[in-house]
DNA sequence: TCGAATTTGTGCGTATGTATC
DNA sequence: GGATACATACGCACAAATTCG
C-alpha cells in the first residue's frame, strides 16, 4: 500500500497526466464531480480540491453550470525584447504564433496618465528622492482583440515638465516610444535594463488579463538610461506566463 | 450585504495585506486555524481554504505541529543574461543583494549526463530530426547553499561524439562554458536565443528548490547557434521566479 | 519519561446558491 | 420546472508532528 501522496493530489496529478499525454484534449470537458467521486471513491471535497488545484495551474477553467473544459496553454507569441527592438512601436516587437508561421497581430491600447509622487521602489529606479513628482501612465494592450500586456511606468516630471511630451500618450510625439519622445527634448536615450521575473496575478491583475487569480505572470522591470547613465524612465510589465514568451537575443562579441 | 467576494478570499486578501503592510513580518506565525475560526467567525475548511490560498501564493510555508509562518519573498539575486557575460562561468553571472551590495555568492553544482533520444520540442529547437540521439544534462545549481536553479541541457551527438567534448562536465574542458567547448572542437558559437516564460512547479521541481508545487518559477529556454545560425546545444533553465531575477542588458544603436 | 494540548494536513458528509441545459 | 454542474460553506474526524507541563 505504498501510496503516500495525499489522495487529491493523486487525482490532480492523474487528470494532469491525461491532459498532457493528450487523452484529455484542448476544449474537452473534465469528468464532473460526481463522475471523480465515483471513479476515485473520493469525497466531494477531495474531488473538488483536486480539480482546484488544475485550475490553479492553469490546466482548465470551470463554466458555471456547464462542467470544468481543459484550457489552451499554448504560447500564443512571443515580445521581442532585444537591441533596438525594444523601443520601435509595438507592433515590431510582436509576433504570433499562427500553426507554425509568426505574424504580426492586429495590437492596439489604452494608457491613462497621472502625474503623482514616486513610490520607494520607483523613486530607487529612477535614482531620484522618494516623494519626488513623476508622470505615471497605465497601459493596456491587447492583440488580436485578447488581452496580452499591462504596463505602468514612470518618468520624472523634471525632465519633462512644460515640453511637448510631457503626457507620453498625447502631443505630437505620441506613441513614438520613450526613445522618439525623449530625442524631441534633447535627450538621447543609450541603453536599458530589464530585470525579469514572476509572480502570481493579483486579482485586478486578473480580470484585466482574462485569467485567474494565482496565475503565473512574467513580469518585466524595464529602465531606460541616458548617455551619462541616469535613469529616463522605468516600467514593470506584466503578460501571462503561459501565453507570452519574451524573447532575447544574445550576440558573443569575439 | 454588499461584500460579494467568498469568505476565503475575504480572509485571505486580508492576511496578505497584513503580510504586505509588514504587520505580519517575515517569519512571524500566522493565526491558528483555531483563532482564524474564532476572529473571522468561518468554518474550519474555509479558513484552512484561505490558508492555502497564501501558501501557493508563497506568502506563507506550514510547519507540521508549529504553525504557518510568512516567507522571505524578496529577491536574493540576479542572474547576469546580456551579452557574453550569459557564457562565461556561473560565477561571473550571479550577484546576490546582501543588505544593499550586490556580491558574488558561493556556487556549487552538480551535473548528470546521459545519451538519450530528442524529444519532438527539443528537436525543433536543436533543428534535428525527432529521435536523433542527443547528450542530455541534468544541472543542479547552490547559491549559498540554497536551491539557485536547475537546468537541462541537450546537445546533438553528431556533432560532440567521439571527441574530448562529448561529456559536457568531464575531460578538460569540463565547466568551460558551451563557448569554450564547442571552440574546442572547432565551432564557434556566435550568438544565444533566450526565450522567458514562467509556470507553476512540479511536484519534483518544488522538492528540488525548496519550494511548494504550483509556486511560480521563472523558465529560460536558450538556445547557442554557430556562425551560420545552426543550433548547437539547447537548455531549459527554472529559477524561482520571486527569489531570482533574470538581467538583460539593452543597447540601443546610433 | 510520559502524556496532554496544540497545530497542520487531509478527508468525509452535507447543505445552499446559482447558472446551464 | 427539473436535472445537472460548479462554487462556496459548515461541522466533524483523524493522523502526524511539535510543544510543554
Amino acid at each position: 500500500m505504498g501510496e503516500t501522496r495525499p489522495m487529491y493530489q493523486r487525482i490532480a496529478d492523474d487528470l494532469r497526466r491525461r491532459i498532457d499525454e493528450g487523452t484529455l484534449v484542448v476544449g474537452a470537458r473534465i469528468p464532473s464531480r460526481a463522475e471523480l467521486k465515483r471513479v476515485y471513491r473520493a469525497s466531494d471535497q477531495t474531488v473538488d480540491r483536486a480539480v482546484r488545484v488544475l485550475k490553479a495551474a492553469g490546466y482548465a477553467t470551470g463554466q458555471f453550470g456547464r462542467g470544468v473544459f481543459v484550457s489552451d496553454r499554448a504560447p500564443i507569441g512571443a515580445l521581442v525584447r532585444s537591441t533596438d527592438a525594444a523601443d520601435t512601436p509595438l507592433a515590431a516587437r510582436v509576433s504570433v504564433n499562427d500553426g507554425a508561421v509568426a505574424c504580426e497581430p492586429d495590437l492596439a491600447w489604452e494608457a491613462i496618465s497621472t502625474t503623482t509622487v514616486a513610490p520607494p521602489g520607483i523613486a530607487e529606479r529612477l535614482g531620484v528622492c522618494q516623494g519626488e513628482r513623476v508622470m505615471c501612465t497605465q497601459y493596456e494592450y491587447l492583440a488580436d482583440r485578447n488581452p496580452l500586456q499591462l504596463a505602468t511606468s514612470w518618468e520624472p516630471l523634471a525632465l519633462t515638465e512644460g515640453t511637448e511630451v510631457t503626457f507620453p500618450e498625447r502631443g505630437p510625439y505620441a506613441r513614438r516610444g520613450v526613445r522618439g519622445r525623449f530625442a524631441a527634448i534633447g535627450i538621447h536615450v543609450a541603453h536599458a535594463r530589464e530585470v525579469v521575473g514572476s509572480r502570481p496575478a493579483t486579482s485586478p491583475e486578473a480580470e484585466a488579463l482574462g485569467c485567474t487569480p494565482g496565475q503565473c505572470l512574467t513580469v518585466v522591470e524595464r529602465t531606460h538610461y541616458d548617455e551619462d547613465d541616469r535613469p529616463v524612465e522605468t516600467s514593470d510589465t506584466v503578460v501571462l506566463g503561459d501565453r507570452w514568451r519574451l524573447e532575447y537575443a544574445i550576440i558573443f562579441g569575439g
